[in-house]
This record gives structure tokens, C-alpha cells and sequence, in this order.
DNA sequence: AAGGGGCCCAACCGCGGGGGC
DNA sequence: AGCCCCCGCGGTTGGGCCCCT
């Protein structure tokens, strides 16, 4: 009954790594490739489960892996990202080179959420701590970006008018308009986020523009919309401009 | 100098989703 | 269509380190 174990639990190693395990899955995967992580352990000679390896790989001996502390550019934007997507900390560390989801989720846990409470902010809902005023409406702006068909969100034609939550930030503009995809041509190495739409739906305030939010300029990629409310945040590394709806 | 408490982060655990059969 | 396997994700844990008293 149940979910069968994912390796045979006996005859594992569990806990630190040692620096001949590192060695051993360093050497196989650069002679074979990720993949298969089930399997990977014992042809790699190793006495640990394929999640063990894959989470060592992962977050510790990736070769592109930055380490070291974050830059203040990087804590706006995992706090950016983190008002639009919530914990979805893979997703956040796919917009952060060099950074694995593990160290933001750990980052968030032990920094973040301390400064922005200290700053007054609710780390979680993102909006003041002592926010009882909640009646704040934000208005849809639907001619400043009509979105490819396959992209419009039914709810926003459903609803234009519904009353949406405040901001959750007091610098994020939360005029709803999310921006098609664009310039298609460029940056095709950028892989595109994906974000379902209960995502974006679930407790983030119902809509948002993308580049606004993020801080690009106006004009920027994937932002042309009317908002005024541009925060300086350098965020070179960004693009939503291939933002897909599921 | 010692020890106690808090912090940090690597690693583990359980679950959900996707894909193959 | 349903089952099973595997991968990946998010939450949690625990051990080591650091700082304060």
C-alpha cells in the first residue's frame, strides 16, 4: 500500500556529504550527464538514494552555481518575484542566474522575511503589517496591452470591475495588464516562465503587469503600459517576454 | 574560557504532476 | 482509462557555527 520508497532506505547513506562522494558524483555526471537519477547512485558506486544525488548536484556541485552572498539587486528582485509568485522558489530561481531554489528559499527564510518585516512588511501577503484598510480598487487598463487571444485571462473580461485585494507591496504598481509575449527574436536562451494561472490568481492580487512590477523601465521590454511608478530596480537579467499562461 | 541560545544552510521527507505502459 | 514510476518541488529538520553573556 502507499508510495513505494524511492531507493532502498538500508543500505543508504544519509546526512553530510563526504568529499569522495562529491568526487564520485562530479566524475559520473560529467562522463554520463544528469539523468536518471534512480539509477545514477548505483552506477556511480554511490550508497545514497537518486534524490540525495540529484539534491547534491543540484545545490551544491553544479559547476554554474554562484554561491556567495546576495547582491541588494538580487533581494529586490527575489522580493519582486516572491509578491508575484509566492513560494514557488523554483520558479524564482529560474529568473536568478546561479542561484538554486534551495539557497532563495533558505535566503527568504533567514534575511528576507526579517527585513521586510522589520521594514513593516508582511513577508507573506506582502502589504503593510498594519494594513486594516483594505479597500483599495485596482482597475484593469485592457487597451493598455490587448493580449494575444490564446493569452487572455477569461476572468478579466469576466470580471473588469471586481474589487481586487490591495497591493501587497507599497511600491508595486498593481494595475492588471499583463504584456504578450514579444521580440520573440531575441534572448532565445532566456527560457520562458511558466506560471499557471492560479498562480498569479491565488492570493497575488488577481493580476499585475509584469515589467511594472518588476521595476523595467517604461518602454522596456515587456513593458509599455501607462504606469508611472518605475523603482530604478536593475534587473538586466530579467524577461517576462516569454511569459506563458497554463 | 565555557556554555547556552540563536542563526544558517545542507539535506531529508512527503507529496503532486507528468509521462509511459 | 487507470496504474505505476520517476522527477521535481516546497516544507521541515538538524547539525555545525557564531555570538553573547
Amino acid at each position: 500500500m502507499g508510495r513505494s520508497p524511492c531507493c532502498e532506505k538500508a543500505h543508504t547513506n544519509k546526512g553530510a556529504w563526504t568529499k569522495e562522494e562529491d568526487d564520485r558524483l562530479v566524475a559520473y555526471i560529467r562522463a554520463h550527464g544528469e539523468g536518471c537519477w534512480r539509477s545514477l547512485p548505483k552506477a556511480a558506486g554511490l550508497l545514497r538514494c537518486g534524490k540525495s544525488c540529484r539534491l547534491r548536484w543540484i545545490n551544491y556541485l553544479r559547476p554554474d552555481l554562484k554561491r556567495g552572498n546576495f547582491t541588494a539587486d538580487e533581494d529586490d528582485l527575489i522580493i519582486k518575484l516572491h509578491s508575484l509568485l509566492g513560494n514557488k522558489w523554483s520558479l524564482i530561481a529560474a529568473r536568478l542566474p546561479g542561484r538554486t531554489d534551495n539557497e532563495i528559499k533558505n535566503y527568504w527564510n533567514t534575511h528576507i522575511r526579517r527585513k521586510l518585516i522589520g521594514r513593516g512588511i508582511d513577508p507573506v501577503t506582502h502589504r503593510p503589517l498594519a494594513d486594516a484598510a483594505s479597500n483599495v480598487t485596482i482597475s484593469f487598463q485592457p487597451d493598455a496591452h490587448p493580449p494575444p487571444p490564446q493569452q487572455q485571462l477569461s476572468e478579466a473580461a469576466e470580471a473588469p470591475q471586481q474589487q481586487l485585494k490591495p497591493p501587497r507591496c507599497p511600491d508595486l504598481n498593481l494595475d492588471l495588464c499583463i504584456s504578450p509575449p514579444c521580440h520573440q527574436e531575441e534572448d532565445q536562451e532566456l527560457k520562458p516562465v511558466v506560471v499557471k494561472r492560479e498562480v498569479l490568481q491565488a492570493g497575488h492580487g488577481g493580476g499585475l503587469c509584469f515589467g511594472c512590477s518588476l521595476g523595467l523601465q517604461k518602454g522596456a521590454a515587456g513593458c509599455s503600459c501607462s504606469n508611472s511608478h518605475f523603482l530604478g530596480l536593475r534587473v538586466g537579467m530579467l524577461d517576462f517576454r516569454g511569459l506563458e499562461m497554463k
